[in-house]
Order: structure tokens, then C-alpha cells, then sequence
DNA sequence: AAGTGTGAAAACATTCACAGCA
DNA sequence: TGCTGTGAATGTTTTCACACTT
């Protein structure tokens, strides 16, 4: 029953995962004037092996050209399409303090697909403020909003203890990607997806690989570590 | 030369990854005051299988209790002890805009191991001002302060453009793992680290998914995508 | 009886190396 | 000639299934 067999292939998570890093670059590109780049010069700016990032684009069809490389255009739009950002995505940010601030007013977030249509948070002395052009209100407002414009994406950049209530009622109007910045794991039905942003993890990855470093100069085996 | 053929084993980074999360799980158990936890369970409140719990416990030793569990306290040191944080990590925040705001106020940054020592912005704007009772300083005053207490991890939360120098500075004086949630790959040394956080690329991953799911809907090959 | 720790198997991801095309 | 696209080889991660210990 599922069509297009050429067409709509099975894109590895892993690949999905680099394929902004490639559409960043590739969009630097464009505004520098690069109308064409090989794999070789791709992924040194990327920082992946061409390989890599030859394999990886093989995935969503064949759009080099052999001997001369990729049509920067062509293939930052057919990425583009791969993840879907040629369609449009409502954004409702949930939790205004610094974090939620700091998110509304983050520039990569207008500029590819993403719009934000609404913005919650339930401290009064926030209600009725306008970040970016869009008032904060009570998340009790979801369910009107969601009428009027729904959102798809939803953003919970609260403290820890709201974050599963919050989260029910983002699934509840029917949300189904939530990107969680809370330190908490939250429990969702079938057919949600929630990817989770953590500074604190993020730090003990970082430490201990610090304390690796450290202990095998302590050792005179030193090792480099790099990773990005 | 190396030594401790036994205790320090090769932790898998994929199990590295995830030990932070066991541990704020752990965390929160302790606060409930369980005092022991099988696999099944702690798996199922991580969100992870038994079995992968386990392998990744088994790098670390022997901690658990056969036909028991896991103590939760001990399970805790000794997860905290892999990962570095019985050790003191002083912290730097360059960029002090909302995001910066943000991630000196954050509460997971000083509970465990992580110390914040220095915040920098170039704004004379905000010169002076204190976060959580560090004084913002320009970036010119890093080397300054790095001799009175020397920072071991940067946290760049700059806009893009400025990423690269703010990058130089801290690897200048000495700073070896670098947490970069500016949008732009950075160049380092070798044996320098370097993680990126990046919200935009955490929402195109989550409309990539999303885009998959409203197609297979419409295919009626509806099939429940839910990763965490 | 219950549940850990771990080899072995399966799945997944990366890298190699080269055929094939412009 | 130069570079893509891709099978085959290698490496890594996850899952299985059960011996072993308390």
C-alpha cells in the first residue's frame, strides 16, 4: 500500500541528525557566492569526512554531478525538502523566562520554516507582554489559539516540575513533536515525539571527557580527544 | 605505561551519552527515598531497555546486587565518579544576552560539580552587572581572571558571527572542553573539545519526523515514530 | 526466585576503495 | 581527469538469552 518506492526511501537517523549541519553550511555558502562545492570541500567545512557526507546525501537521491561536484542551490533546496522544511511549521513556545526569551528571539528560528504563533507562560507580571511580536498568555488560552492558527511544534522551556503538565496539554490539542528543554523525562502516547535539550547533560559529557584528558596526561599516555 | 587494567575500562561514548540521565533519575529516587531499584525499573522511568541499562552499568563494574538490584546512593557515587563530577569543574559563560541569562541562572548548573567563576560580555551595557553573584567582565579580562581561578570548560552562547574569537581566546588561555551554542562549526586544536547545542537543528530533526508521520498518514501506512 | 552481568547475535553506522560517468 | 555514488569491509551499538549469584 505505501507508493514510491524509488522516491521515498528509508533516511538513517543518523543522517537525518547531520543534515542541518550540511543545510547551515551549504546556506553560508550561498550567501558567499559558492555556486558549486565537492564532498571533499563540503565536509572539511562541516567537519565530517567526505565519505561520510557522500553516503549520507546518497540517501536522498542522486544530485551531484561526477567530476564536478554539487550545485549548492540545488542540493541546500533538496535537503530542504528531505526534512521537510519547505512546508511550514507553527511553533508554540511554552515557559517566557530567560530560556523561553532567549528561544523567541532566536534568529535560526524564523528564518527556515519555523514560525512562531504563540507563546504561554503563566505568571502574571509576563501576560500580555509581547516578545518578537507575539503576546505571552496563559497556557489556559492553548486551546483557542490552537483553533485559530495550530501549532505542530511544541517548545517546553519551563521549570522541570511543570514540564509533564505542560506537555499533557500541548498532546492534548493535538501537538505531536515536542522539543523539551526541561530536565525531566516525559511520558507521551504512541505517535509523539519528543526530543530532549540539556544543558546539564551536555556539561557531564564534557567533564568527563575532561577528566579522561586529564588522567591520561597524569599518565604520559596522552590521547587527543576531539569531538563535534 | 598506562596502568589499571581493571578499573579504568573503555566507557562506550553511546553509554556516556547516557549516564547522565540515569543519574538525574537515580537523583530524584534517592529525594523519593528508594533505596534500591532493579533494572526493569530504572530503565523504565529513564525511558531506555533493561538490557541496554545494564551493558552500559557493566563498563563502570560491578555495582549491583544479583537477584536484588541496584542501592540507589551507590549506584549514584559511582556513576558520578565515571563521569568526572566528584571533581570541581570551574565554568565560564561568554555571552551574556537572554541565553546567557539563562544558562548562569539554570539550577542544574551548580548542583552537581559545576562552578560558575567567570561571565564575560563585550556590551558595556551589561558591564558591571551581576548574575547569580558573578560580575559580568569583557572578554579582554578572561586571561586576568583565569589566573586566579582557572577555567576547565567554556560555554559560548554568543551570536554566530562571534563564535570563532570568543572560541580563540579560550582555547589562549588553556580551556580544552568547550560547550558552543552559537550556530557555527568551530575550528580548534587538536586535543580540544567541543560540543554544540543547537535549538535550530533540534527542530529540524523534530519536522523531519513530523513530515514522516503526516505522510504515512496520508498513505494510511500509519506507523508511530517516538524516540526520546 | 529474582535479577545481574555478559558472551554471542543482530542491527546499525562508518569507512574503504573503486566502478562508472561527465 | 576528477569526483560522485555505492557495494563490500570494518567498526560500533543494541538486543537477546542464559549462566550465575544472592
Amino acid at each position: 500500500m505505501s507508493a514510491d518506492p524509488n522516491l521515498r526511501r528509508e533516511i538513517p537517523d543518523a543522517t537525518v541528525a547531520r543534515l542541518p549541519e550540511y543545510l547551515r553550511t551549504l546556506s553560508r555558502l550561498a550567501e558567499d557566492g559558492v555556486l558549486s562545492v565537492s564532498s571533499e570541500e563540503l565536509a572539511a567545512a562541516v567537519g565530517v569526512r567526505s565519505a561520510q557526507l557522500r553516503k549520507d546525501l546518497s540517501h536522498l537521491g542522486s544530485y551531484g554531478v561526477r567530476g564536478v561536484g554539487y550545485e549548492v542551490e540545488t542540493l541546500a533546496l533538496e535537503i530542504s525538502r528531505a526534512l521537510g522544511l519547505t512546508e511550514d511549521w507553527p511553533v508554540a513556545i511554552v515557559g517566557m523566562g530567560n530560556l523561553g526569551h532567549a528561544l523567541a528571539s532566536y534568529s535560526g528560528f524564523v528564518t527556515k520554516g519555523f514560525r512562531i504563533v504563540g507563546l504561554f507562560d503563566d505568571d502574571p507580571a509576563l501576560a500580555g507582554q509581547h516578545v518578537v511580536g507575539v503576546p505571552i498568555r496563559p497556557l489556559a488560552d492553548l486551546p483557542a489559539c490552537q483553533v485559530a492558527d495550530p501549532v505542530s511544534i511544541g517548545v517546553i522551556a519551563t521549570p522541570a516540575r511543570a514540564a509533564q503538565a505542560v506537555c499533557d496539554s500541548l498532546v492534548a490539542v493535538g501537538v505531536t513533536s515536542i522539543l523539551n528543554f526541561a530536565p525531566a523525562v516525559l511520558t507521551v502516547p504512541e505517535g509523539v515525539d519528543v526530543r530532549r535539550v540539556d544543558l546539564s547533560t551536555e556539561l557531564q559529557i564534557l567533564a568527563f571527557h575532561a577528566q579522561r584528558k586529564s588522567l591520561a596526561a597524569g599518565d604520559g599516555d596522552l590521547r587527543s580527544v576531539v569531538s563535534q
